[in-house]
DNA sequence: TTGAAAGCGCTAACAG
DNA sequence: CTGTTAGCGCTTTCAA
């Protein structure tokens, strides 16, 4: 900029006015200024402007796994707000590590991003709280913070999600129903299961209940069990995505009635369609981003807790009745 | 910094020393700063470190969707080596568009990212040059770089995965092998579609060939055409992931045999499981990173052109000949 | 083993 | 409309 403002003749301010796009500068003083830095191939330098602002112009993101198909929709709609408000974003996976959660928000914050949208894979946050009191907003999306902690939250509705799916295969003449869920550690998972008990009501089997991270063996194991009851299940209800896809890897000929939670791709083409209740990944990324703006913006208004509605997606699995089978 | 330093009774040189791990301070002296840091819930302020050292320790990415699961797949293995080498990722999407991708480019340099992963959209790229001759190191993934830029690409082997596809169609005793690819602007769709020709020989017919941006009704109106003639396709070659999804919703009941590139989830489960030609781009992320921080370590050798060979997985539907049609 | 001073490149505040 | 000065928080250099 020094350099800038010697070729063009004058003083470092009147540079940085004119990179700034600031007011008040005599049209022909910048265009020399602007000659100057082409012929240079000028270009501002951000760290130093960041440090002299205390705005670094950057959101931090923390998910589960970007690979996910679910967290790589919520991603993209995220980064699309951020670069619409001129700012980047520095993106991390926890890969359900609360330690590398915690490592991950921690570097973000020594870098001073302006925000933070998380989704959180421990279930302890305190470590958040001078970043808090610091004035940083922090959104956490698809799971809540531990306790203790006070912020914006943007979550699905995995009760009622549950509750829609259970109500359509009892619809459909199901009593016998399983739920294939993820670890229950998780917040999604146990408020799904909450949901899918919930609606079962004095139906409900703990035998026909299996929640662990879906591995296929283990899924399998599960179902053989299931299925080797004098009473087995005629329909299936899975937690999640992942759940959903291993779960149809290990039906091995069988047909029971099945309805998953999350929507995935070619779920239509299979046969049967997969009967979903689904969310939406960029909606929540975006009302999330959004929200985190409000807050940058200057509102300072109480923590707000919002809740997407799902919905149900029928596509043949989940229609199929006890006499399908 | 100057708090920590006046809290402990030091100067701010020794809370440097400590805070970076440097050797020469008294162990003693040592722990005082860091209770005094404990206590103030002192953070180092990266920005300033980034300025007065001049290097960021971030990386960029520019890829073209991270809500494709080939690009997402590609993110998580870059984040994972940027995360071991201590750096964090910048990341944005491009969507096809040049004027985007260069943008991010442009914005990434201004904050002095120290190197850059880019899956170009444009094939323009001599505004690189600045930066390249700065000493900032590029990769290329999965597509080169314009004209007259020398840097590093890793790129998956596109003219012999299509030569494979339809090598081994052919072996099932097709004739008649249609290509539906992407837009022939997009560098691997060209190579495929190379490939396609080159081990087709004789047997190439312009009719059966559609190039474009695989939107459901376009596609639906070329293989309906194509399906119309008076020698209609016996087996279909596909030229990307999103190519073959579409491809599959419009089919219409039509059974051709089809060997798509990319692999996808669930391929393995439609009926008949669709043989692929599969890439993997986690390798690709992993090999493209780990050759950029080679070059940060100061490896300035001439520039390296890594070409992944790709591999056929037969399923079923590239199996089919023509008699099951 | 410790410290003082200079300065990275920029912007804010205040003149002219 | 333009310029001067101070200082953001850190690391580097040199001295004690």
């Amino acid at each position: 900029m020094k350099d800038v403002a010697s070729a063009a003749g004058v003083a470092l301010k009147t540079v940085s006015r004119v990179v700034n796009g600031e007011p008040g500068v005599h049209p022909e003083t910048a265009e020399r200024v602007r000659a100057a830095i082409d012929q240079l191939g000028y270009s501002r330098n951000e760290s130093a402007r960041v440090l002299r602002r205390g705005t670094t112009a950057t959101i931090g993101l923390v998910i589960e796994d970007v690979a996910d198909p679910f967290y790589a929709g919520l991603s993209r709609a995220v980064e699309t707000v951020v670069i619409d408000h001129g700012c980047l974003l520095l993106s991390g996976s926890s890969g359900e590590q609360p330690g590398r959660e915690r490592e991950l928000v921690e570097t973000f914050c020594a870098r001073r991003v302006d925000g933070l949208i998380m989704v959180p894979a421990g279930d302890d946050h305190t470590y958040l709280r001078p970043e808090l009191e610091a004035g940083t907003p922090v959104v956490f999306a698809d799971r809540p913070p531990g306790a203790g902690i006070d912020v914006d939250t943007v979550l699905s509705d995995n009760v009622g999600g549950a509750r829609q799916a259970v109500r359509h295969l009892l619809s459909h003449g199901h009593r016998r129903i399983a739920f294939l869920g993820d670890d229950p550690a998780i917040f999604t998972a146990a408020g799904r299961l909450q949901g899918y008990k919930e609606e079962l009501g004095g139906l409900f089997d703990q035998r026909l209940v299996s929640m662990r991270t879906p591995a296929p063996e283990a899924v399998r194991a599960a179902m053989d069990h299931m299925f080797d009851l004098d009473d087995p299940p005629t329909a299936l209800f899975t937690g999640n995505g992942r759940c959903t896809v291993t779960t149809l890897r290990v039906l091995d000929g069988r047909r029971p009635a099945l309805v998953g939670f999350d929507d995935f791709e070619l779920a239509d083409l299979l046969d049967p369609g997969v009967s979903v209740v689904a969310q939406d990944p960029s909606w929540m990324g975006r009302v999330a981003a959004e929200l985190l703006f409000r807050r940058l913006r200057g509102d300072t208004g109480p923590s707000e807790h919002i809740e997407l509605p799902v919905r149900l997606i029928p596509r043949g699995s989940g229609e199929l009745t006890p006499g399908d089978l």
